[in-house]
DNA sequence: TAATAATTTCAGTAATTCCTGAAATTATTA
DNA sequence: TAATAATTTCAGGAATTACTGAAATTATTA
């Protein structure tokens, strides 16, 4: 490993526990993503000097994010992994599932208590603050389901707008209601 | 507490650790989000079953985070907190800390990363990498930027929009640029 | 300012998470 | 199918993180 990729894998080791996976998770995607060509368990071992049995660890875990991307190397008979080559790509899944993992369940848990009955002026208080926090992320999450169907194209496109999200808007509104579709 | 509180205050509690909190830290916050009038520690130690000193570290933590309200209860010598009413705010606070926790210092990493001279093709590789992260990830914080220094109302419309974000992108594409400010 | 109340700090212990080496399992090919 | 290679599982120890109780600090009011 050169100075350059030895500092960015070491760094995402340790920002790894910052982002809900532990320092091998984090130095060994780090590694595949920079990497030229797909790396076996073995390069990994080496490269990182960590045991067997952890890389094997690590390696589940990425695939548990869908983060990892199998490759077949001729002529080789272990298997070879990379990470996608689209960085688009990577952080659609990553937001896919920190969804699927940090929000969903607070979704679903909001839903049921909904349906329950106040106890007390308490519980309708409390019941009240569940529904905001449940309308927030209903919303938040069918806005990000939404830009999520775009292309790339036009997603890259909404993004370098930037300065101009505020105009965009004020536009889009006027412009849906009187020449909608 | 009731069980509906209680097992609002239990989720969080659950959740924590994928959040990059701990258990307290949790709890802490959810109780007060519910509660109808403002706490104090003593209070959460009541309701909590947590010693005192893990109470004070909790409302450390939940105040780095920029999380918490304090509150002047009258005739009360201790501090009261409170999280803030506006769940918009919330998670415009929340949204804010993230990245700067879990996002400027990557930035910053690959910033000087892309400053350095590669020594090889292995390095030349990597350095290109690291620059479409750095770019995508630029891109998308200044597009969170821009974003958040919309009002609320505005921001309500855009993700009222769901379903029209496709359509609002199109316009906003001709409109900016045919009469655009 | 003394007395009391409220809060924070911190060393030590408890709990959790991470990592290793050994054993078991699965896959490949002679 | 036997032999070998590759991979996974898992128990136990290492490292990290969370929590408590005691002591120290800071704030309040008599």
């Amino acid at each position: 490993m050169t100075p350059i990729v030895q500092d960015f894998v070491q760094h995402f080791g340790e920002m790894g526990s910052r982002w809900g996976i532990n320092r091998t998770v984090g130095q060994v995607y780090a590694l595949l993503f920079v990497s030229e060509r797909p790396l076996n368990a073995e390069d990994l071992v080496a490269e990182l000097s960590i045991s067997r049995s952890n890389v094997s660890m690590a390696l589940k875990e990425l695939r548990n994010w869908r983060l990892l991307e199998t490759v077949y190397v001729a002529g080789e008979r272990s298997e070879h992994f990379s990470a996608p080559e689209d960085v688009w790509k990577i952080f659609q899944t990553l937001a896919e599932e920190r969804r699927r993992r940090e929000v969903d369940p607070t979704l679903s848990m909001l839903r049921d208590a909904l349906i329950r009955q106040p106890e007390s002026a308490a519980d309708q208080h409390a019941l009240s603050r569940m529904g905001e926090m449940h309308d927030l992320i209903e919303m938040a999450t069918t806005w990000f389901d939404e830009v999520q169907k775009l292309d790339q194209g036009t997603l890259r496109k909404l993004m370098k707008m930037g300065q101009g999200v505020q105009k965009v808007i004020s536009l889009g509104r006027r412009g849906s209601a009187s020449r909608g579709k």
